[in-house]
DNA sequence: AGCAAAAACCTAAAGGCTTTAGGAAGGGTA
DNA sequence: TACCCTTCCTAAAGCCTTTAGGTTTTTGCT
């Protein structure tokens, strides 16, 4: 009988996909045989269990998630680069949810290390470049962006922000003017 | 045979337990069976399914963060109060982890309704009393001071800031004075 | 107290998911 | 061609949820 051709790759890609499409938790592996008509157990042969697989789709959507934030930095500083990656970071979780909910899964630190987990740091301190904050307190002010980027991010997500006025859109706009503000007047320490 | 004597609040509070030591996602109804020494079926008297549960461990969780957060926030305002309602958050979500991804789980329109998640929102928003923010800008503000809160717990929760200084604990802190600092000098529109 | 109804509990059973064990077939290579 | 590695298979065990339908305890009313 003909083969699927499966690799662990073209599994995390589909797995990816259902996620977006049905939840990151319906990700299983009885989904994917059905997917690929292909008995369950066969998939034991491209991946080492359920959550192997899951760690996959977060390292895809952590490494999609980088692309993306260096090619919206090209070229900006400032509130420019700050507004670019911020909705490199939204955007990415509307169209993907289910990637987006596989890139803040908890991963043991090896993984995590080897993961696009640093080029994230990386970009939002890049973006510190455009603006006068003390080196000291640079991993304070990276802390600070990516905890409300994600922060904003995932309880939009989860619909806090639905049926009430004003709509997200100029929250979130905002927030970019709040964090732009706040990084121009860094505080003393 | 003597009877367990079990209710829905039983069980979500041992459910709640169940979260805290093992993970939210830990939660099910077979290991509350085990638990109180019952028969699985048993437990569908008191609770509608596992998703059921699970709702009424996220209800919890929220009623008890929203006690605790107007405890702290009682004779407190600016600074203090911000502190003391971050600090609400941090150290439930510490010391709760299970119940804290619980009240992060999402709710469909009527249960959230009914939920203790709109005491939250007037918690925040009193503290913006202590500060000059415009009233126009007050919703904004609340959810980017919610999402700062709930990013960086959600972030350090998840082990996103272990190894590697700067401490947590100092980033935190220089948190609380950045967004003291962005309520008190809050950007015009 | 007596008794019926409601509530709490049970067993049985179906169906979904994961994972391990062990075997068969496709495809490349000597 | 013959071999071997990889991909795929069936079988089976173990966990979980949920529904169906029956029994026992408790409650509450007369």
């Amino acid at each position: 009988m003909a083969r699927a051709g499966l690799t662990a790759e073209r599994l995390a890609e589909a797995a990816a996909e259902l996620a977006d499409a049905a939840g990151f938790e319906q990700v299983s592996l009885s989904a994917l045989a059905r997917r690929f008509e292909v008995s369950v157990p066969s998939l034991y042969s491209h991946v080492k269990s359920t959550h192997d697989l899951k760690t996959r789709v977060a390292l895809l959507a952590l490494a999609e998630l980088a692309d993306r934030g260096l090619v919206a930095l090209a070229g900006r500083s400032g509130r420019d680069a700050l507004t670019a990656l911020g909705n490199v970071y939204r955007d990415y979780a509307r169209a993907h949810p289910g990637r987006y909910a596989a890139a803040r899964m908890p991963l043991d630190p090896a993984t995590a290390a080897a993961s696009a987990g640093l080029r994230h740091t990386e970009m939002i301190r890049a973006i510190l470049r455009g603006y006068d904050v003390p080196e000291a307190e640079e991993t304070h002010a990276v802390r600070v962006l990516g905890a409300t980027f994600h922060g904003y991010v995932s309880l939009e997500l989860a619909g806090g922000f639905d049926h009430s006025s004003p709509s997200s859109e100029r929250s979130w706009s905002r927030a970019m003017d709040a964090l732009d503000a706040l990084l121009r007047h860094w505080p003393d320490e």
